[in-house]
DNA sequence: AACGAAGTCAACCGCTAATTT
DNA sequence: GAAATTAGCGGTTGACTTCGT
C-alpha cells in the first residue's frame, strides 16, 4: 500500500473512479481503481480535496466568527462544524482550530472580562464530613460536563437547529442571538 | 548562510456507528 | 439476531515551511 502524499496521477485516478462509481465502497474502490492505497486513504483525498465544491485556505472573518460560536455550542464535533460551512471540511476546521483560533482563545483568557474575573473570586472554605451521612449524587449536569467544556446534549441539534436553509449564515440572526446568550453559561475550551 | 524552533496541514490511526450479509 | 463490512469521526503524527537568531 502507497502511503504519504498524493500524486496528481493518483488524484486523476481516483476523481476518474469516482465520475464512474459514485463514492462510495471505498475498500472495492482502492482494489478495482489500481490505487495502491487503503480505502480509507481514498476516502479521506476525495472528501477533503477532490469532491467538487471544496473551498481552501482564506477563513474569512464572518466563518472563523460561525466557527468560534458553534465550537463553543458543540465541542470538538468538527464534522458537525464543518457541516454548516459550505466547502469547508472537517479537518481543515480542525486543523484551523488547532493552529489559529485556540491560540487567540488563549491569549483572550490571559485577558479575563468583568464577569469571568467575577468568577475567579476565591472558593468557600471545604465544610467537614459528617459522618455516618453518605454523600449526596452529584448532580447530573457535573456528570456531563466532565465529557468535555460543553454539555452533552441529548437532542439532535440538526432537529433543533434547522440548518438547511442556504445562503449567507451571517443573515441567521436568532442563531447568532442565541449564541451570544450561551456567552454567560458556556466556558471557552482550554 | 546555516541552523534549530515553531507553526502548519495533509494524512494516518483507532475507535464507534451504521449498514449489509 | 449475529457477524462482517463499510462509513465516519476526532485525535495524533510527521513532513514540510516559515521564522528567529
Amino acid at each position: 500500500m502507497n502511503r504519504g502524499a498524493w500524486t496528481a496521477e493518483e488524484d486523476k485516478i481516483l476523481s476518474q473512479y469516482i465520475k464512474l462509481h459514485g463514492p462510495r465502497r471505498w475498500k472495492t474502490l482502492s482494489i478495482q481503481s489500481g490505487l495502491n492505497r487503503c480505502g480509507k486513504s481514498c476516502r479521506l483525498r476525495w472528501l477533503n480535496y477532490l469532491r467538487p465544491n471544496i473551498k481552501r485556505g482564506n477563513i474569512s472573518e464572518a466563518e472563523e466568527d460561525l466557527i468560534l460560536r458553534l465550537h463553543k455550542l458543540l465541542g470538538n464535533r468538527w464534522a458537525l462544524i464543518a457541516g454548516r460551512l459550505p466547502g469547508r471540511t472537517d479537518n481543515e476546521i480542525k486543523n484551523y482550530w488547532n493552529s489559529h483560533l485556540s491560540k487567540k482563545i488563549n491569549q483572550s483568557q490571559h485577558q479575563p472580562s468583568l464577569s469571568q474575573q467575577q468568577q475567579l473570586q476565591p472558593p468557600p472554605p471545604p465544610q467537614p464530613p459528617q459522618e455516618n451521612v453518605p454523600p449526596p449524587p452529584p448532580p447530573k449536569i457535573q456528570e456531563e460536563e466532565s465529557k468535555g467544556n460543553y454539555f452533552e446534549f441529548n437532542f439532535d441539534t440538526n432537529e433543533f437547529i434547522d440548518f438547511s436553509a442556504e445562503g449567507n449564515f451571517c443573515e441567521i440572526d436568532w442563531v447568532n442571538t442565541f449564541l451570544e446568550l450561551d456567552d454567560e453559561l458556556y466556558e471557552l475550551p482550554c
